[in-house]
DNA sequence: AAGTGGTCTAGACCACCGA
DNA sequence: CGGTGGTCTAGACCACTTA
């Protein structure tokens, strides 16, 4: 079937929906199936031979609409397996904000850590929730300062969380410019897939203060960064101190797929 | 051409490198060409035809390979116009965290908006400076405090500033569950297409502690929000002050086109 | 072996932009 | 007007999964 040439149909798409292109249409029309419930979550969706007749499309244009429809992360798709729905579209993750890690931890160039202490603990219910991680689970806790070229005083209080088995890195976390995830992935390989970011307030407390050269009690970011790697795992954690106007959050969200 | 029935190839592709596709090798050859400066940042890649004749591609791969840069932020494309070079792929922005508007501002469910006060005003340089704005530009000024249902002390203390031309929202901001981008959405049609939020720990100074119930000078989180609409132009901004323990920041970043 | 989604070609019309 | 990217068709081979 060839609308594309129809004079009729041609002229109807300018002049009522002049945006809108059959495989937005389509795409349109499975979230509406989706949504109503004709394909519940868990379910397939038809092959795409089937959707090709049933709407009188070629594939190309049936998989630009499925691929819209992944994008907005409503279905998945599996070679052999098929096309699954995954969410209801109730609310589709439409903002998204970029970065590599390494912009994300670009305060990091010309800092290094100073290692105030280091021991071996197993957690209690409270590293447990701070670490979202098992009770009982064993981790390496290093307590350091982070430190700028030329100047005195620190940029953060940190206490490490390092994952049993990356304890290796421990002799060259002094080093200039070396977050924690890049040790990890130098020495073990493991790469990141996955980090949470969660900002509190915080009141310093004195034994932190002294070290980050601050006032006692006076207002600091708290930052908890969770660094999951590839197998699900934590590979490490962090806890950090900021004292106000040393450091801030900044993170930029962006609509995507444009309209709709 | 036709590779795909050339046993030689299809034979090499297996055995050297099972999972690269010929549009893959097409968009690794670009990305190499970018980063190398051949195309440097700003200039417009060759079109389509030229790529198709260079890399001996059908136009379809070529556009496959060119949709993989425009994913990674490396070209934006324009009908019409041509390919062009935006990123230089140094960091590839390979982390993105991802939610809804709504999942952002959840946080306003069973909230509202007490206006404290209004006025209209004109940036000067500190201003600017917050609102990301042109010198003598006109906002207006509404400081509100945000309280949550059955819970007399206020969630925050939040300063809007409206761009000029939104100012007829303001007999509606009271209204319960309604953010400030939605009542632009529905009043005037511009939707959000752009969020940016800078957080910072600062010291709650008594005028804003009295209204939040809570110690002056007592640690508080810190957050400008600026609202962008589809046009570029500013919506709206505002500057929320949370007391500690009553408000965090979330994020979590996901690695996204798997390998590589 | 049959069916799925993934890649690919060849050729076409379209909407948009700039000269 | 010619050139750009955006959409679309028809038909093909492929890798993968399941039975």
């Amino acid at each position: 079937m060839n609308t594309q040439n129809d004079p009729v149909l041609s002229d109807l798409r300018k002049r009522i929906a002049p945006s809108t292109t059959r495989y937005e249409m389509f795409a349109a029309s499975l979230v509406a199936d989706i949504e109503s419930g004709k394909y519940p979550v868990g379910c397939m969706l038809p092959a795409e031979p089937e959707l090709c007749s049933q709407y009188a499309l070629s594939r190309h244009t049936v998989r630009e609409g499925v691929r819209k429809l992944v994008e907005m992360g409503l279905v998945s798709r599996q070679r052999g397996i098929g096309t699954r729905v995954i969410s209801k579209a109730v609310g589709p993750n439409d903002f998204t904000a970029s970065t590599s890690l390494e912009t994300l931890f670009s305060y990091i160039d010309g800092t290094w850590l100073k290692i105030l202490g280091e021991k071996w603990l197993t957690a209690d219910e409270k590293l447990a929730n701070i670490l979202d991680c098992k009770l009982g689970q064993s981790w390496l806790e290093v307590t350091t300062c982070r430190y700028q070229q030329n100047i005195s005083q620190p940029l953060s209080h940190t206490v490490l969380y390092i994952a049993p088995g990356f304890a290796g890195i421990l002799p060259h976390l002094g080093e200039l410019n070396h977050p924690v995830y890049r040790l990890i992935e130098e020495h073990y390989g493991h790469k990141v897939r996955d980090l949470q970011l969660v900002v509190t307030a915080l009141s310093i407390p004195p034994e932190v203060a002294a070290w980050l050269q601050c006032e006692p009690q006076s207002p600091g970011l708290h930052v908890v960064r969770r660094y999951r790697g590839t197998n699900d795992s934590y590979l490490s954690n962090s806890v950090s101190i900021y004292p106000q106007t040393r450091f801030d959050v900044s993170i930029r969200y962006q609509l995507n797929w444009s309209g709709s």
